[in-house]
DNA sequence: GTTCCTGCAAAATTTTTGCATCAGT
DNA sequence: ACTGATGCAAAAATTTTGCAGGAAC
């Protein structure tokens, strides 16, 4: 992995090409907000609020109207390009799907509110186990673990 | 278990107790809002959101200002009596917690929003253990499986 | 009697929608 | 040109806060 930054969703690139290409599969234009909400999710480190992503574009010189932030984010949920996580503070946060269904999950801080990222095969296997147990056709899931991060435990 | 009504938090007046009990301790007066509260959260069968315990409460006569359901809800929460759970369309949903720390988590049905329960012994064991491994002080967790519930499968 | 609780109303936030205009195909 | 995409503003929905009166202790 790079040094400077690190991607828990691969390579940014291969997802925001993946994405136009379904966008475009699915008979829609291009334009530029939407194409700036894209680059924005693809370019971050875990997932991002509606009004974070606005926030950012517009500090970056290319503002992009709320109702387009929140229209791309539905789109692109609907065509399972983003994955909605729920952090528990109430607001709705995304960050970009890889097709290959390969994902992971949450560590929550309950004191600074701050979101990273785990991996864990063996909780995917329990999961998946639940799915076939229970009278639910399960197509997806998400698993969020609070309690504090290393810097907040110390403080 | 009773035939006409399961609840899946035990029995509802000994958590209703439980609760009132740990109020007491934390010095908190006993007015009427925060009771109601306290009887419709031990009255469901599963997680209600804010509207949904203030819409119960006027419908059964005892209407609540909507602030008082939202403070008290916190307070609860605050005190480790209920458990906030997040179903993924941006309400937050709360749900008595017992003492014991036996907990369940959720299966949202993704077309007609329906939540129920299930329990996973696995389930706990993997999460314990990934607890364990990352660099995070876990606290607490909740796990939600998205899908179709049986009803919506067969439509 | 003091202090917390409660309800109402106002405010702050977040998200959705209507509509005129602009841009992609 | 046609039609979807965009931005603005208004609306809707959810949650928080200020404050005055009432209730619990």
């Amino acid at each position: 992995m790079a040094a400077h930054t690190h991607h828990a969703h691969g390579d940014p690139a291969a997802w925001t090409d993946h994405a136009a290409r379904t966008l475009a599969e699915h008979g829609t234009r291009s334009g530029g907000a939407r194409r700036a909400v894209v680059a924005t999710l693809a370019d971050q480190d875990c997932c991002a609020s509606a009004q974070e992503i606005h926030e950012r574009l517009r500090a970056a010189g290319r503002p992009v109207g709320i109702a387009s932030v929140y229209r791309s984010l539905d789109l692109l949920h609907g065509l399972g390009l983003v994955t909605r996580v729920e952090t528990g503070d109430g607001v709705a946060r995304y960050e970009p799907a890889l097709p290959g269904g390969e994902h992971h999950h949450h560590l929550v801080c309950v004191r600074c509110g701050g979101v990273e990222a785990f991996e864990d095969d063996a909780l995917e296997r329990a999961i998946h186990a639940v799915g076939d147990r229970v009278d639910f056709d399960v197509t997806a899931h998400d698993v969020a673990l609070r309690g504090r991060c290393r810097a907040c435990r110390a403080a």
